[in-house]
Order: C-alpha cells, then structure tokens, then sequence
DNA sequence: TTACAGTATTTGGTAGGCCATAATACGATT
DNA sequence: AATCGTATTATGGCCTACCAAATACTGTAA
C-alpha cells in the first residue's frame, strides 16, 4: 500500500539528458545566435574537438539538426550551416501567418477568460522587456506569447511544427524586433488579437494574428533587402 | 580538351544516395506500411542484423525518424514506433487543413490554367486508380494531387511540412481511402478545390480544400474508434 | 606557365569495446 | 511463504580506432 499511493506525486525528477541532447542544444543555439555563421563548414572533428564529445554523439547531432532544417548536408563535402533565402523565409512567416491564424481563432472561439488573461500577462512581458531594451526577454516573451495561444487550445504539435520553423528564421527576428517600428507596432498588434479574442471574434483574431506575422515579414524583407547588398 | 568538355552532359548519373540514406527509407517504410507495428521496440543491434549496417547508421536513422515523429524515444529503454493518439491525429488533419487550403487559395488567386490542367490530371490518376482498386496508386495520386497544389505556387516548404506530418497518419490514410463514401466523395471534393480554382474563388478554394481534409479526417476518426475496442 | 602527381583533409562507414541502467531470474534469509 | 538481496542479461549511450573514397591542396617537372 504505502509503494502504491500517489508515488507520481513524489516521484523523483532526474535530469536524464543524454550527452547528444545537451550537445544539440549547445549547437542549436550556436547556430541560431550566429555563433556558427551561415555557410560555415561544420567538421566532425573539429565540433568532437569543441564539445567534448565523440564523433559518434556529432554525427548525431548534425543528422538530427539537418532535419531540422538548421544544417544542409552538402554530398561528400559535409555539413554546412543553412543558408536561408529570403524566398523561404517568406514561406515560413506566411505558414506562421496560417497556424497562428488558425489558433487565435480556435482561442476566441473557445471564449475562457483565462486565455485572456494569460495572453495579457505575456504582452505585458513582452512590454517591460521593451521597455527594458532587453532584447533576448522580448523574443523569449513574444515565443512564450505564441505558446500559449497554441497550448490554450490543445495544439502542441501546430506550436511544434511553427517552433521548428522559427529556429530557421531566429536571426531574422532578433532584427525586426529592434526595429522602432516594431516595438510600437508589435505589442500593439498583439493586443488587437487580445481583443478579439475577449469579443469571442474568431474571424477577427485570425486577421489580426496574420497581420502581426505579415508586418514581421514585411520588415525582415526590409532588412533582408538592405543588408544583401552590404554582404 | 577530351575531359573538359560538355562533361556535364555525360555525367554518370549516380545513385549518390548515402548507405544511411538508403537505411532510413527502408525503415521508414517498414514503419508507415506496419511492418514494424506501433509500440514495437526497435532495438539497435537488432536492426543493424536486418538491416546489415552497422550501428552507427542505424543510429543516425532513428535519429531522424525521431525527429519526423514516427520514433519516439522512452529514457532508458530506448526507441519504439510511435503510437499514434486519435487527438494528434485530428491536429495533423487540421493542420493539413490548414496549409492545403491555404495553397488552394493562392492557386485560385494566381489563375493560371496549367495549374488547372496539372490538377485536372492528377484527378483522373486518381479515378482511374479507384477504378482499377489500386489503393497504393490512389494513395500516390491523391498526394501528387496536394503536392501540385503547393508546387505551382512554389510553396515547398508547406509542402515539407504537410509531407513530414502526412506520413505519421499514413495509415490512417490507407484505411479511409477503403471507405466507399470516399471513393466517390474525395474526388467529387477534389473537383470542388479544381472548380474553384477555375474560378479564381480563393475563398472557395480554400473552403473547398479545408472540407477535403475534414471529411478525411472524419472518416479516420470513425475508423479507429471502431478499431480501439477490438485491440 | 601549365599539367600532373602526390599528399593531406574530411566524410561515410565499420568494428568492437566499455560502462550504466533496467529488468529478470534466482537464491538466501527470516 | 514472503521478502530481500544478488547475479545475469539485455540494451542504450558513448568511445576509440580504423579503412575507403572523394575532395582540396601543393610542389615539382616539362
């Protein structure tokens, strides 16, 4: 008796991350904060070398982050940090535009003031972040924004699809974001999707949802456009 | 002079596709088409045995399939085929829903008639494959169907993405398309989206594709609650 | 200066081994 | 008989070392 009774509450939480999944992050992020350019060689190893870790654990990591669309694996040449072009980055912001429509509308549909009040907390995070200048807090808030939208309503494997496709366009963001326009304009839209959700407008909240991913995009083909010609 | 020239003209074609390559079709398919049932561990040096690789690879490959959602990964006991819940099963409908209408849409609002003809073609595949009972063939066409439908708006990456989900459901897939009703629903649906789109009705497109999949994904959902009390 | 041969680099792939953990079986003890 | 502890086995995680083939580089000879 005393063995079976609630053990899931005491239940002991042990790390348990492997050596492959803590070398994917770190890599992970190298990538997406550019610490790894893009069209950088990754050699085995030379990473085996800066990690710590065998070639074994390596090659995992890079089979798994080039399905994850982070690395391009050029044949008998190796792997390489993806490039993105600004074609695809566009295609990724407008399935963004499409999926978060659709769980802003399932939200308002729903119409449970807690949805409200969750997504209000994360705006205001988002703001203070802003105001702030912490830039870091001001994407992790406006991710942790979308997150909930899709959990509120049970859909972790649409937040799945659209946090895969992100981590693609992450450096894009962290630009649109320290725009002026955007740290006025963003928050801003974001509350229009608030309010229709409150109204219970599903038809609303989808617009709203994808207007705020379309001004993201516009901006990034801004930067995009701007910066090419530099490089 | 002799090896310079026109060289690309002649160029051996070669299979280029990498032993790992290669392994993870194999298994793939072994897992969409039941050879490898749900919940059924896959143990490393087993497959290395069947597959006649060495461990390495087969690692790398359920690696992949981890991240394509057809493996899923228990701490310390090692990989399984993922079961499929009926509720991610509905997500992925609708998120299949979702971006296929959305590529309905954009097709109508092109209003180019290849699209229509490319499309037109792909339908017929389809009923001629009803027709000879050649479910793989229906299977086929159907996603050459959808794959056509992003393609001519150059929309790959929605198209990757409604592809790696669709293989998590291709069982699913496989048993709806038995029904009677959908032999003759599907593709009368199917030549709504074709109407439409001749129309250049983005609006009905969209609708039109977003029923396809709704129907679909209730028939699947008939399907397997009739199933789970037999298991 | 060019062509070519040799060399280094690097991936793709293999083989085998070590260790930790989980489950199972088995034996001992109360 | 029930319980407890211990060996055994199966397996994943991780490592090292090795080889073959393709590519990139480099120095030398014509």
């Amino acid at each position: 008796m005393s063995g079976a009774l609630k053990d899931a509450a005491i239940r002991v939480e042990r790390p348990a991350k492997t050596l492959r999944e803590l070398a994917l992050d770190k890599v992970r992020e190298a990538i997406v904060n550019g610490y790894f350019r893009p069209g950088v060689r990754l050699v085995e190893r030379d990473l085996c070398a800066q990690l710590g870790v065998s070639r074994t654990v390596v090659r995992e990591v890079l089979r798994h982050l080039e399905s994850e669309g982070l690395v391009a694996n050029l044949p008998n040449k190796g792997p390489i940090v993806a490039q993105l072009d600004i074609d695809e980055a566009r295609q990724i912001y407008e399935i963004r535009g499409a999926l978060e429509g659709m769980a802003a509308r399932l939200c308002a549909e729903r119409g449970s003031p807690e949805i409200v009040t969750a997504l209000e907390e994360s705006l205001t995070a988002i703001r203070n972040s802003y105001h702030d200048n912490d830039m870091a807090g001001v994407l992790a808030n406006t991710s942790s924004f979308y997150q909930t939208l899709f959990n509120m309503v049970d859909r972790h494997v649409a937040w799945g699809v659209v946090n895969l496709l992100t981590v693609r366009i992450n450096h894009l963001r962290s630009m649109t974001i320290k725009t002026e326009r955007r740290s006025i304009e963003g928050p801003l839209q974001m509350s229009k999707i608030i309010d229709a959700i409150r109204r219970g407008d599903g038809e609303g909240a989808q617009r709203a949802a994808m207007d705020h991913v379309a001004a993201a995009c516009a901006i990034a083909e801004a930067v995009l456009s701007t910066q090419k010609p530099a490089e």
